[in-house]
DNA sequence: GAAGGCTCTGTGAATCTGCTGAGAAACCCA
DNA sequence: TGGGTTTCTCAGCAGATTCACAGAGCCTTC
């Protein structure tokens, strides 16, 4: 199920928005403003936040900006009084992933909830990735590192690609092994650890600088330095 | 799905333009110069190419030629700063095949992305296909290696064709099975690989180098080297 | 400073994947 | 009908890949 974070200043217009998407079978977070709402994300992990405008504390600018700051990719919808181009064009450079002008009608807002969330389904894994020097083609399925072709197999490649698609966020060990292995076990498996080393040696070789950190106790980031 | 390809300098920009293209349910590849874009060209065979004037490395002016000087045809919508008409019309002759100043509404970038994809539309596949030295008109149903003509039967010939419309992409198992068998299973049949052996024992002769290469637990490639 | 838990890495075995040859079945065309 | 061509199954092989195990090294905590 998918999880809708909204923030919003007006105590009537948050209930509604509540009821209307709760209706919709989606889980609901609320929160009254930016400042609020940070933690929020870090704990709830929403699928999408729809947030107002024009807040108190921490207005939606401000707060997509440090959610992006913070290398968060959620989407956001962003809910505007001013219907004027240049905020239309503001809201999308800032950050935001769609924008909807008050008043809007309910059926118009899940409309767009709902093509929001297709989209963070949808979203194609073709795309290159790099992150410093590393750079990885789905398409061609070749990865380098500066100019020297890395020749990897499927579970290398898969965890480097799965790596340069979150660079500077620290993977959980649990989160790449379900998304890498397709399973969430707790055994005494050091599978994960094996492939890094991997990784790790071809990567590092002729003296490059280490990329991939551990996190003790946590797990893995892609990072420089 | 179309696929569209931005080059632009300005990390901002860039991904306004890819977020407002994504919403319109088209695929996005971006580059930050012409250097970086023109293998992506290569590789995802973009049906539209939208490139910035002023950029670092190589600017698009250059960028259009270097493409039209490898006889490619794919559309580019030039964006620019200046809006003077010698621009313009320096923009068209250099091979652009419309052009948008800069700043401009998003909508009215959309609109041109859909008018321009229009005139792509009827993509023709009996187009000759060539590679390396591979050379294959799917109207005569002919296909040749350097000047010696190859003898291939229907199933060789349509998965030659395949691999020669996506040079240099791998091409996964299940992917070219169904495309040329029709069928998705997941059987213990190794008929793919059989035919793949049928296909290198013909483009081989007498010592040719190796163009089929095998992406071991993910498909094949067509690829020099 | 020592204990205990994480992490790293070398060795090697089991498994998997892709390639090939032999040949059976299906198809085509006279 | 019959010969040749094409498609496809089967089985065995070789090499690549994945993974388990265990010892060493490192970090954290007390």
């Amino acid at each position: 199920m998918h999880t809708v974070l909204i923030v919003d200043d007006d105590p009537k217009l948050l209930k509604m928005l509540q009821r209307t998407l709760t209706y919709e079978t989606l889980n609901v977070v609320t929160a009254a403003n930016g400042l609020e709402a940070l933690p929020l994300v870090q704990t709830h992990k929403p699928n999408l936040i729809i947030a107002d405008w024009m807040m108190p504390k921490m207005n939606g600018v401000t707060f997509v900006q440090r959610l992006r700051a913070e290398d968060n990719k959620t989407m956001v919808l962003m809910l505007t009084a001013r219907d004027a181009i240049e905020d239309r064009v503001m809201g999308l450079e800032g950050g935001a992933d769609d924008y909807l002008a008050k008043p809007f009608a309910p059926a118009e807002l899940v409309a767009r909830v709902h093509a929001l969330l297709r989209r963070v389904q949808a979203e194609p894994q073709n795309q290159p990735a790099s992150y410093a020097d590393i750079t990885l083609d789905p398409v061609t399925r070749q990865a380098q590192r500066g100019d020297t072709e890395l020749s990897l197999t499927l579970t290398e490649f898969n965890l480097l690609h799965l790596l340069l698609r979150h660079p500077r966020q620290v993977l959980e060990r649990s989160r790449i092994l379900s998304e890498i292995w397709g399973y969430d076990f707790g055994g005494n498996d050091n599978v994960l650890e094996i492939y890094i080393g991997y990784l790790r040696k071809k990567l590092e070789a002729d003296g490059r600088p280490r990329l991939i950190q551990t996190v003790r106790g946590v797990g893995y980031v892609l990072r420089e330095e």
